[in-house]
DNA sequence: ATAGTTTTAGAGACTACTCTCTAAAACCAA
DNA sequence: TTGGTTTTAGAGAGTAGTCTCTAAAACTAT
């Protein structure tokens, strides 16, 4: 029977994330978070072989996170004025869970890892890529977004406007102010006008 | 009469902007710069005193240049209608100058900065705070936005929707899509559709 | 030639990080 | 008690970065 965990893994990538909202990505390192934990390096390094793969996994657990939470938006979203439903979703998503917000949000992961992503978590990664797009390939099949174009507004109002609405806040450690979401409706509304014309 | 430079202050903060965009941010260091130049690193540290000294530069001449280029299309919008000339004008800065654009939209200054800003560059640095932010209480007076809510929506407009509308390109290294400036003057119309209403 | 000034050049001190390694601790089972 | 397994603990090898320092180079003026 084996010595039991002192420290959790959650409780290591809770600690990633802090250091990385707190003092910037040239903070998050093995060294820092076993300091800020309490633990021995060597504890860290047993459970992540590199400093890549635990940033690696703070950032899939974000990204997963998000997935769960934003995937029955998508599929049950129909038609293009429902479309909003997922823009205001992700920005709700970023008030409540704030911590992974910030991680997704804020930083892209290849701005965080030194070398790329790890040997162990490429699938995992891949996994998660792909679900996200047959998440979008599906909604635009129910939408009837067929041209790229129509794919690229499609996108803009799912992803890129809910983004500018809370990056700030975020990134001042603040919620997203109270109207974002209706900020956010408007200016989908606005990106999906002429899809709308299209489908009428 | 002093011994010429071999190396120019761009050529150095070229090559760190390339640093920057190619290999991410853990790979901005002065050695690096150094090597990538073909100069020795003293000579990087007579020009500037420090890492966090020639980044803060960097991150300054790409403020600089947007301001620069932003400023006159702020300052002769003078309704609503016009506010989306100047989320355009962000579309288009970006696409023109992307090494610029790169810096400044897709990485903070704190985020690169390890020690915060460097005192040679804190009034250097609040001077251009201050200049964006008289452009915007400019803007704000002229087309009559008064309250919070209608200032944080034009600031949604001019900003954050532009941003969101190049950070992937950008990040990808390529250019906007052609209709960029289409697709944010959409959203842009979308959201600043309930100003025009209270306005008129 | 010497003097003055600025810049290049590169060695090296110092630091912090990454990661490996060894040993011990902590648990249960036999 | 011994054995097995997993985890903690922490020393230390190796590396790369930051930055200081010394010396020389490169120019013009006297």
């Amino acid at each position: 029977m084996a010595r039991p965990s002192k420290f959790s893994t959650d409780e290591i990538l809770d600690v990633a994330c802090g250091l990385l909202l707190d003092d910037g990505p040239a903070a998050l390192t093995v060294s820092a978070v076993a300091r800020n934990l309490g633990a021995p390096s060597g504890s860290i390094y047993h459970r992540f072989n590199s400093r890549d793969l635990l940033i690696a996994m703070m950032w899939l657990r974000a990204v997963e996170h998000f997935h769960q939470h934003i995937e029955p938006i998508f599929d049950t979203t129909e038609t293009y004025s429902d479309v909003v439903r997922i823009s205001c979703g992700v920005v709700t998503w970023a008030r409540e869970f704030p911590l992974h917000a910030q991680v997704l949000l804020l930083h892209s992961a290849s701005a965080l890892l030194h070398d790329g992503w790890p040997d162990e978590v490429i699938e995992r990664n891949q996994a998660q890529l792909q679900r996200l797009q047959v998440m979008q390939n599906k909604l635009c099949k129910r939408v009837g977004a067929k041209t790229a174009a129509q794919k690229r507004r499609l996108g803009f109002a799912i992803m890129d406007i809910p983004y500018a609405a809370v990056r700030l806040p975020l990134s001042r450690g603040e919620a997203p102010s109270k109207d974002s979401e209706q900020l956010v409706a408007d200016a989908v509304t606005g990106v999906l006008a002429a899809l709308t014309k299209e489908n009428t």
